[in-house]
DNA sequence: CCAGAATGCGAGCGACCACTCGCGTTTGTC
DNA sequence: GACAAACGCGAGTGGTCGCTCGCATTCTGG
């Protein structure tokens, strides 16, 4: 095969030459595609509701886009890049003095920020219609998460075999997925009240593992809001 | 608007007359539709692969169903018998003196028992791919079993505000979701200790709530299996 | 045994979707 | 100002899907 082409399908060596005009559509066409995606999911979203969204024809956006997987996939990039910097290494050290409460709430409340704040990210990771390469970088970041939690357990929880601490890692995950659907549902303080929930779950959850640590507080939950 | 027609487009007031043929072919289309939908989803299911895989042809598949939807609703019709008949009234009735472990490890057995053996249950029920009708018979389900939740917890925690116990019921029935997509990921051993992990989870929230409960016993985690 | 209904078929129809192509417009460069 | 490249357009293409229709076959009641 050959090594280079000249000017015809060059995809990653030369990123193609690009106006500042272009960096301003494919923001744009992101940005709508974040929405579409959000309402209606990956499948169910058509490239011309993209465009239209965007309020650009279908063939302005094929000029930016090979196909309708790379504007999930570059998404997906922006996202996990912004998620990274946002909260870049927040999940990996843990004082091990830290109390099981301050680590918990601190963890879900960035999270919760985040997810808030860019919806499509769970409407993208959530979606059971997810094509082949989207799903790869679905897994590459539940992996990432899933170790990062794993880390974060493993300086909480010394004396716990590994495979129960995957186990346990993988728990979390799913709790905190559980209790962002329903944080995402409602607003204002009903919201307020299930972030509140899913801490005292995943406290709660993890407390007892906790064994051998000094000045566990009681994990009782606090006198709640009479309504 | 006329009372009823005579031959021509009865849909509800007169069945249609089937022969046993009938009914043999269309729990043979919703066996071939369960089996799709669970592998590809909802709308990824096209009517042409449902019946194929029935082996019928798809001109067959429309003399029992008057559209795509139809199968869904069908379907969701049947399993949602099934499962009032399989554990009937299992969920409502509780007494009060029965501990929360036995409460809730019985309810989680029979729960996920029954997702085990309708795997297509979890499917139509997740898939956010899913059209109007067919989310308003979810959404009635969602509904029957947070009440019943909620009268369940209600018998267990007497003295919980009504906005707390609501809040409460929603957390339960989330966390279990997330336990149950975990369950169905594994096998064997693996699978049987998300169970206790998500028993044990849904013990450990709720437990503190029961607060002038007699014979509360302590609900740290049984030592775990060594690997 | 026979009329009529129920069942079965599969090519085909219309709609929609991801994506393309030819051509006109704007922009950066010399 | 001129040339090329990037940008922008929207009708059009091939393909899939839900669904229909005309016709053949099988069953049932009388």
């Amino acid at each position: 095969m050959p090594a280079n082409r000249e000017k015809d399908h060059q995809e990653k060596d030369q990123p193609r030459r690009r106006q500042a005009r272009g960096e301003r559509r494919i923001a744009q066409l992101l940005e709508a595609a974040a929405a579409v995606f959000t309402t209606t999911g990956y499948t169910a979203a058509s490239t011309n509701a993209i465009a239209r969204e965007a309020g650009v024809s279908p063939g302005t956006l094929y000029q930016f886009f090979p196909n309708k997987e790379a504007i999930a996939i570059e998404l997906g990039d922006r996202l996990m890049h912004e998620m990274r910097e946002t909260f870049g290494e927040a999940l990996a050290p843990v004082d091990p003095t830290t109390p099981l409460e301050e680590a918990v709430g601190a963890a879900v409340d960035r999270f919760i920020a985040f997810n808030c704040e860019h919806p499509v990210f769970f409407a993208l990771m959530h979606g059971p219609d997810i094509p082949g390469r989207i799903a790869e970088e679905h897994d590459a970041l539940h992996a990432t998460l899933l170790s990062r939690i794993e880390g974060l357990l493993a300086s909480l929880l010394p004396d716990v075999a590994p495979a129960d601490l995957i186990r346990t890692a993988h728990m979390c995950l799913g709790l905190y997925k559980a209790g962002l659907e329903l944080v995402l549902a409602h607003e204002g303080a009903e919201r307020e009240a299930y972030i509140q929930e899913l801490k005292y779950a995943l406290i709660r959850y993890l407390d007892p593992l906790v064994g051998t640590r000094l000045g566990r507080r009681d994990t009782t939950r606090a006198t709640r809001t009479a309504s």
